[in-house]
DNA sequence: TCAGAACCGTAACGTACGGTACGGTCTTCT
DNA sequence: AGAAGACCGTACCGTACGTTACGGTTCTGA
């Protein structure tokens, strides 16, 4: 439960390696997780003796490109000086974008599955992985928001995190697992915008403070 | 996307069957989705030929045992008339309380892990039918709800899909994707209800219709 | 009682794949 | 230039597991 390794993992690793973590990216995206070691090593024009002195085995090779992947996203800071309505309606329409896109991203899709299966076969690393830089990541990064948002006399809660748990829910609702599940679920950007905006409403209608006629009512 | 087979094909299953697939459905949720056709025969006390012979193979054995569950799990009708706030918001209450029971099940989990699996692996069989039976089953059980609240005077909403979307994420929230996930999340009676009882509020501070002093809010 | 089907237990087969070994090639360092 | 190491490609090994085959036992129906 600690996002504490990936930074220098990610960081210790020479172009060849990244290249290669590319490559069971494509692969893991493409074909699910029946990739095979020897997949990966054609795909990456390396020899498979070079994958396991690299990583180890499978399960080092899938973590590391999970960790790969979880290092590329980064994060954009908000700035919390002058704060108004209109600035964190933005931001959070901005939060609850970014999020629906990753999450029906094919490479954040593919990513999940296998960690469902990595999670259901004992070792959790990769569920762990993860949720350590999807949702937890997101809460680390909103709650700055909301608290800033408190203070400013715009928001009125009492436990942050029960709020960013129902901001998560009002943007994904039934979003992520009805794709990890297979459905065809198309999220355009105009969707996903739409969405975000409807989100970032109902969020203020439920956490708004109550200073001021702002009762936006979603449809 | 259809739900018609299930019903025929629990029904044509034999006692000893049916306890076979119970077995494996045990094995299922023990073991994850490395489950053998070995281990389900020993466990069974059945010859593998038999399973061979009654399921086909090993896609077919799980798929019948994933309908199997969803089988089992029948509905409870609400009753439509008489309805008022109170009666609205129990049964809001208690299909929350009921969805988070069966999504944090030790079973729904399982069968979720391996469904998220198996579409990944090109063949939606399993995530489609898991999907059919849960969040799709929710849907049309919940939807005559919303719409007799509606017409009674009690909801406002122009699309009832979007509002039951809304509920399940309210609901929902992080809950399924952290559990399939492998975060250990203690869901106990006290917080499903805690749970069940704030989202039905939210639901009701969104999509109440503003006739009468009832806008409580969460906390 | 007897034939035949259904089923159990186990052995056997084929294959896919994780993991290892090895020869050949290219780069680097001295 | 020559040695050492990194790496590629491929062949190979061992095992796990899906699938099939088969002998023995129990059930059923005439």
């Amino acid at each position: 439960m600690q996002a504490s390794t990936d930074i220098e993992t990610s960081e210790a690793l020479t172009e060849r390696q990244k290249a290669v973590l590319d490559a069971a990216l494509r692969l893991l995206v493409e074909e699910g997780d029946q990739l095979t070691m020897t997949a990966v090593a054609r795909r990456a024009s390396c020899s498979k003796e070079t994958l396991y002195k690299w990583f180890g085995d499978r399960d080092g090779l899938l973590t590391a490109t999970v960790q790969w992947q979880a290092s590329k996203v980064r994060v954009v800071p908000v700035d919390r000086k002058g704060l108004d309505l209109a600035s964190l309606t933005a931001s959070l329409e901005r939060f609850a974008s970014d999020w629906l896109k990753v999450i029906s991203s094919d490479t954040s899709i593919a990513l999940n599955r296998v960690a469902v299966s990595h999670a259901g076969s004992g070792k959790d690393d990769l569920g762990a992985i993860v949720l350590e830089n999807g949702r937890f990541a997101l809460a680390r990064r909103l709650k700055p928001v909301l608290d800033a948002g408190q203070q400013a006399g715009l928001l009125e809660f009492s436990d942050a995190e029960a709020a960013f748990r129902t901001f998560f829910g009002l943007v994904a609702r039934d979003v992520q697992i009805r794709l990890l599940l297979g459905d065809r679920l198309e999220m355009t950007d105009a969707a996903i915008g739409g969405d975000a905006v409807r989100a970032t409403q109902q969020f203020l209608a439920l956490y708004g403070a109550k200073t001021g006629p702002q009762g936006p009512r979603a449809g």
